[in-house]
RNA sequence: CCUACGU
């Protein structure tokens, strides 16, 4: 299972729909039964790939099948509707996921009563608030969470932090950056790259550049986007002398531009 | 082996 699991995967990836539906087919006809992360996996790619439609369909057909989902079923389906900029039909998975089913038929059907939000489940909705200049939900999302004592993660801090950037909000992003470290969390790159993006749209590439040096002394080491941002920045700002040189450096270190 | 974040 694994392995066909893997070549649909990578199938669907590429778009070779056909060829993963053959490979299903095989595995069925060779009793090979498809797991649930069989399915995840095609309901997921249908969603990546603008086909949540067709997702919600599956989805209904395998509930009348009765087999078991799970959240990551319902998280990548919510997604779908994130990267559509349908948040109205997202927050109605979300709250047919709701762990006492009242809200169960609010989403015909979708039987996803039951498989309580997780931290994942959050987060999604929280990118798909932010991505559509909702900040204020974001954040009442945010605070949800917590009532409902689920520790926002990394991720989660860095959806927030990259809304704030992008809405030019240094101070708030500021202040969520100390909040995820006082929280004992662990920044990773993307958290620096994110910080790096919005001090570049600033124009406060100095300062951009600061945070770029000192993100390897917290055992965060620049990576292709990072240096493909700043890259951006300065070529923005016609420093060329320090563009050429990063782009150097990158080089060296075995990344391509952008 | 599957789900949320950075260009």
């Amino acid at each position: 299972v694994v392995t066909y699991n893997s070549l649909i995967h990578g199938l669907c990836k590429l778009g070779c729909w056909k060829e993963a539906l053959m490979l299903l087919n095989e595995m069925v006809y060779c009793s090979v039964a498809p797991s649930i992360v069989t399915y995840n996996i095609l309901i997921d790619q249908l969603c990546k790939q603008g086909m949540v439609k067709k997702a919600r369909c599956y989805v209904g057909m395998l509930v009348r099948r009765c087999v078991e989902l799970n959240v990551i079923t319902y998280n990548s389906l919510m997604n779908g509707y994130c990267l559509q900029n349908q948040m109205n039909q997202a927050r109605k998975v979300f709250d047919a996921m709701e762990t006492h089913g009242e809200a169960l038929e609010l989403f015909k059907n979708l039987s996803a009563s039951g498989y309580p939000q997780d931290v994942v489940t959050y987060g999604t909705l929280l990118d798909g608030f932010c991505k559509n200049g909702c900040v204020d939900i974001a954040l009442a999302l945010f605070y949800e969470m917590q009532r409902k004592m689920l520790k926002p993660n990394c991720v989660v801090y860095n959806i927030l932090i990259d809304c704030m950037c992008k809405a030019g909000r240094l101070e708030d992003a500021g202040m969520l950056f100390s909040r995820l470290v006082n929280e004992g969390l662990q920044p990773n790159v993307n958290t620096y790259t994110i910080i790096i993006c919005g001090l570049c749209d600033k124009g406060l590439l100095n300062k951009a550049y600061e945070v770029f040096r000192e993100m390897e002394n917290f055992v965060c080491f620049p990576d292709s986007a990072s240096y493909n941002v700043i890259i951006r920045g300065f070529l923005r700002q016609r420093n060329l002398q320090r563009a050429t040189e990063l782009i150097q450096e990158m080089f060296s270190k075995g990344f391509s531009v952008d």
